[in-house]
DNA sequence: GTCTATATGTTGATAGAC
DNA sequence: GTCTATCAACATATAGAC
């Protein structure tokens, strides 16, 4: 639990926030004492209240921004010119971007247990861009660039599982950029879902 | 944080670390008290440290078991018989079964922050299977099965992703059977791994 | 804005009666 | 095996001096 490393000993508000996901992300909400965050901004306790009126607010205001970022993911709606497919690589690529952007911020959102009304809320809207991939992989199977077999929305929840596994893991100094990634996560999952010609099809001018 | 259904009034071992397991995955092991888990047993919280000597002795035997089950996975090592490929279908499997048919000690398991020792240690074990995946991805690519594109490392960590986030929404009474479950999983990996011709090839007979 | 001191509650864990 | 009673440690949060 120890080995915080005060990383910022300013005090305006962002340190302050960007103190709390630190430390918040690596020892999760509940196990985080207000001391914890405290010690990494190099104040004390009381000191730490005065810019912030309780702990959850605080967890409520490191959450805001990534939540923000997540709403504001747009991509062009008619279906005429642009298809689902194209839609979902659209919004891969920036969800991606964003939690790539934050680890810190996207490893807090994505763990919340729930157990307060703060993290329950998160949760909600977190929930929201999974509704819309789900739904575009249902326009895509209705497209008929689907083989019948798969569950559309059992395959968005697996791209969304794939999604969200990267924040454990992915390191900007070392591996794939986020454009990437998310376009290996994309080819992962539509590659395999193309039908048999699609694939043949699409899959030849793979070799870069 | 309320709303603790009291499963089961016995007063077994095996009672207790169900209760431990449920609990803990619940609300996360570090926002549960000895108290939330004595009220599911409908015990007092004396009686409970009768059964265990401490919450974290009750963590490490809560998570025993599914240790041990993924510890006991086993698939043929011939590689003249059995392609890394198909050993991986066969980890993917037994995975997966594993996860589903205990999502509690699946979900607890795999939302450790690592603040104990215990933790730790079980974070550890469970990496074993994710080197065991990845070196079979690596295997796989010298088959010359995979597109020269992605890393097979990189794959690898995306297909445990798949797997881990099964256990957040996978409903045994509702959706596919592990066994349907696992092979949609592999399915979306490889069918965009395979080479052109294999995937021209092999998505031919797809259609059932 | 930051501190010392403290109020107030909860937690993990124990002692001892039954 | 379970209980009541209790402890020390630590939590969130506040009061008030500087």
């Amino acid at each position: 639990m120890r080995e915080l490393k005060r990383i910022t000993p300013a005090n305006d508000p962002r340190s302050v926030l960007r103190a709390a996901i630190e430390v918040f992300s690596q020892h999760g909400y509940d196990a985080t004492s207000m001391d914890d965050v405290a010690e990494v901004l190099a104040i004390s306790r009381p000191a730490l209240y005065y810019h912030v009126p309780s702990k959850v607010e605080l967890l409520r205001r490191a959450l805001e921004p990534i939540l923000k970022a997540l709403e504001d993911i747009t991509y062009p709606t008619n279906a005429r010119t642009v298809s689902a497919e194209d839609r979902i690589i659209l919004v891969v690529q920036q969800v991606v971007t964003i939690f790539t952007g934050d680890l810190p911020s996207a490893s807090l959102l994505l763990r919340l247990r729930g157990n307060t009304d703060v993290e329950r809320k998160a949760i909600q809207r977190r929930c929201v861009w999974e509704k819309e991939l789900s739904a575009l992989m249902c326009q895509v199977k209705d497209e008929g660039f689907i083989r019948h077999g798969p569950d559309p929305r059992l395959v968005a929840r697996l791209l969304i599982g794939m999604v969200y596994s990267t924040v454990e893991w992915y390191d900007p100094a070392d591996g794939p950029t986020p454009q990437k990634l998310a376009r290996e996560i994309f080819r992962l999952t539509f590659s395999g879902l193309r039908t048999p010609r699609e694939a043949a099809a699409l899959t030849k001018p793979d070799t870069p």
